[in-house]
DNA sequence: TGCTGAGTATCAGTACTACTGACAATCAGT
DNA sequence: ACTGATTGTCAGTAGTACTGATACTCAGCA
C-alpha cells in the first residue's frame, strides 16, 4: 500500500479514518513480526483465547473473540493443519468439540506474543510511554463498554 | 454482530485487537449516523477530500486517501450514480478526469460531516474530554508518521 | 420408549473490500 | 512520428466474514 501524499486535515480530524489506518498499519507490522511463526494476528488471538480459557468449545471461543462461529471453523481448520491446535469431541457433550493447544501451539503462542509486543512498542514508539499507556487504556474503555444500543 | 461474552485481558491487552474492534464499533456508529444521507464513512471521506482539494484528478484523490486508483473508480461510479459528484475530462490533460462535488454532494458532505461528528462524540463519550482529545492526537501521531520502512 | 425442540459444528453460497494485471487513450520529450 | 510514462477503466482474484441449510447430539416429556 502506498502512503505517499500525506492526508490532509480533512481526513486526520476524522476518527473513523484514523482508527482504520492505525489498525491497518498495526496489522502490517504485526504480520511482519509474526511471519517467522507462520501465523497472523488473528490466529494469534485465537491461540491466546484458547490458552486462557478452560477447555473450550468452538462457539465459546468464537464469542470471546466476537467472531462468527462459522468463521471460527475455518480458522481452526487452518490452525489444526498447522499443528497448533487439537479438536476432539467433548466426552460429556458430543455436540461440542473441545479445542486445545498442542505443545507446538503453546510454543508459537509464547513466541508470537513476544514478537507481537515488540511490534506494538515499535508502533507506539513516536508516542512517549505515558501517551502510549493512555492510548491503550482509552481504546480499552471504548471497546469494552457493553452494548448501549436498544433494538 | 453479537458482543456478548466480554473479551478477557488476554485480548484487551493486545493493541491489534483493540484497534480492530474500536474501528469496527466506530464504523457501525458512523454507518448508522450516515444512513439517512445514503452514504457510508468511506464515501464521506471521498467527498471530504474532493471538497478540500483543488479540482482533482481521480488518482490524486486516491493517493490522499491511500486507496488504490482502481478502487477509486468504483467508488466514484457509485457517488456519481447518487448524483453527488461529477466527472469530466480535464481540458488541459485529457487523460485525467476532473472530479467535483455537485450541489447535492456539497450538501450531503456538510450534513454528513455533522452527523459523523455527533457519532464520534457518542463513541468517545465514556472518555472525558481530555482523554478524547489525546486519543485523537495519539492516533494522528502514529498514523501520519512517514514510511520508516526500507525497501 | 419415542418425539420434539434446542444447541453445536459444518458446509455452500454470497457480499464486500481492495487488490493485480491488462488495456486503450493521452501526454511529454526526443 | 516514435517511444515511454501516465491516467482511467475493466476483468479477475484474494481475503474476510457473513447467511442459510444440514447433520448430529442433547434435554425434556409424554
Amino acid at each position: 500500500m502506498s502512503r505517499n501524499a500525506g492526508p490532509g486535515p480533512e481526513l486526520t480530524s476524522r476518527l473513523g479514518y484514523l482508527l482504520k489506518h492505525a489498525q491497518q498499519l498495526m496489522a502490517e507490522r504485526s504480520a511482519k513480526a509474526l511471519s517467522p511463526y507462520g501465523i497472523d494476528g488473528r490466529e494469534l488471538a485465537v491461540l491466546a483465547v484458547l490458552a486462557s480459557a478452560e477447555p473450550t468449545s468452538q462457539q465459546q471461543a468464537a464469542q470471546r473473540l466476537s467472531i462468527d462461529r462459522t468463521t471460527m471453523v475455518a480458522m481452526l481448520d487452518v490452525l489444526q493443519d498447522k499443528g497448533l491446535v487439537d479438536r476432539h469431541p467433548d466426552a460429556h457433550d458430543r455436540r461440542r468439540n473441545v479445542v486445545a493447544l498442542t505443545e507446538t501451539g503453546r510454543d508459537v503462542l509464547r513466541r508470537g506474543t513476544e514478537a507481537s509486543e515488540v511490534a506494538e512498542r515499535e508502533f507506539l514508539a513516536p508516542l512517549g510511554p505515558g501517551a502510549a499507556r493512555q492510548l491503550r487504556n482509552s481504546l480499552r474503555t471504548v471497546v469494552i463498554r457493553p452494548d448501549d444500543e436498544n433494538s
